[in-house]
DNA sequence: TAAGGATGCTGAGGTTACCTCAACATGAGG
DNA sequence: CCTCATGTTGAGGTAACCTCAGCATCCTTA
């Protein structure tokens, strides 16, 4: 682990905060993102593993190739994550029958469960984010999001 | 350049909205993301660098360590932004006058038209995305992500 | 059924945007 | 004057991506 720009109470006042929507929009990123990444760290696994994992809960067993489509990177990236993965006894590789060129990556047993505090660690993170507004606003928040989203 | 991960109608629809308000709020965000990096394509400016011009512009001049703490990096690192603007002649490097050791990194003109105009284009961008809402919900939106925010 | 071309994975090596550490020039307080 | 703190930058590192080529394997088609 190298780099840590700290973000503490710094000397000027986080700056940007002028704009607008879409200006309020990224301080509230901003915010989420620091706190599911807090959440995460436990696990030390960085976001892209995070991503994978995820991905694999979700879809069982998948392709190298299938899984970089999922991630939007290139398939030689994947099998960088799936590496990492893989060194730390979340995912195993093993051949696909149908396609002897083909690998197959699956979560361990622990990668489930891994994956699976995971999961719930990224929902808490939200639910301290999001739990403070009332109800009435969670909804019209939802709705509008749904709305920007398309 | 190198890289480029497109982002066309990908094969697999595009994962991960199942969760609630986060992940439609991440969503967003990278409809948002995208929408602004096309809008600043046309000034080839790496986000950083249109960062730290904004930075730049609203204050004027600025130390190196100074523009460093606003933009969150390492001093290191600023002295690289600052290098490459200065390559792009939208920045000027000066010694500081009231202290030799430091540099005052201001905008050059052509910095402050470009500036301007990114500032611009990242507008019409947020526009973009935000204008097709009711003004009633814009009111509402603006005013829930202000409480996210604190 | 043998080509010939497409597909799946990975080694080798690159880029970008950060970082740390140490050197060097200056400033400031005792 | 000396010591210590501060500002910038050279040197060199890392993480997360990328492309290109090579090799194994499939698939089609004559």
């Amino acid at each position: 682990m190298t780099a840590d720009r700290d973000g503490s109470p710094s000397t000027t006042e986080a700056d940007g905060a002028e704009d607008g929507l879409a200006e309020a929009f990224r301080a509230v990123t901003r915010r989420l993102r620091r706190r599911t990444g807090e959440a995460l760290a436990p696990w030390d696994v960085t976001p892209g593993q995070s991503r994978a994992l995820g991905v694999l809960l979700r879809h069982g067993a998948l392709r190298l190739s299938t899984l970089a489509e999922h991630l939007r990177i290139a398939p030689r990236s994947a099998t960088e994550v799936v590496d990492d993965l893989e060194a730390r006894g979340l995912v195993r590789r093993r051949p696909d029958p149908a396609d002897r060129r083909a690998t197959l990556v699956t979560p361990t047993e622990e990668g489930i469960r891994a994956g699976a505090a995971i999961r719930a660690a990224r929902r808490a993170a939200a639910e301290e984010l999001f739990g403070g507004l009332a109800p009435a606003d969670r909804e019209q928040l939802a709705r509008i999001l749904r709305t920007l989203r398309d």
